[in-house]
DNA sequence: AGCCATGCACCG
DNA sequence: CGGTGCATGGCT
């Protein structure tokens, strides 16, 4: 199956905030993309797989992807979401600054995915109000 | 549910 | 010793 799914990045995603964990976070709501995802085990503890992105230029990438879950194994966890790390150097590369949008889209290798990033659009100084400026995880085809 | 933040380990 | 990533807590 190919799907397409955007992520738009917040400050914190991108590490703009100072946060040292360039990672964005994957809603464990959304069951497209649990399936667009590799499945982590939430009987482990913090499972974590990689993936490899090629981005529009060829080259490759590996990202964690990792279910923080603690919550459901250490007495007083309070984790229990997906998240994509080590994003850090693929950002600085690409220069990406917190609104923009990252694609992923699936290729014919399972872990294998293609992504790109796509800048963040403009707003139309014809903006009608009440436009909404899409945020977080939405699927593209 | 999602984004922001921090203490510490590790490594150049 | 500064940058990077892990794991976890906090705030909205």
């Amino acid at each position: 199956m190919k799907a397409t799914f955007a992520k738009t990045l917040s400050a914190n995603d991108v590490g703009a905030t100072g946060s040292h964990q360039a990672g964005i976070l994957v809603p464990k709501a959304d069951k497209e993309l649990m399936a667009f995802f590799p499945v982590l085990d939430p009987a482990i503890l913090n499972p974590d797989a990689w993936i490899i992105c090629i981005d529009e230029f060829g080259d490759e990438w590996k990202f964690r992807y990792v279910y923080y879950n603690n919550r459901l194994h250490a007495e007083h966890g309070t984790r229990n979401e997906y998240r994509l790390t080590y994003l850090t150097k693929f950002f600085k590369r690409m220069g990406a600054k917190a609104g923009d949008s990252l694609l992923f889209s699936t290729t014919n290798e399972v872990g294998k995915y293609r992504i790109s990033l796509k800048r963040k659009e403009l707003p139309a100084e014809d903006s009608p109000p009440g436009v909404i400026v899409l945020q977080g995880w939405r699927r593209v085809h």
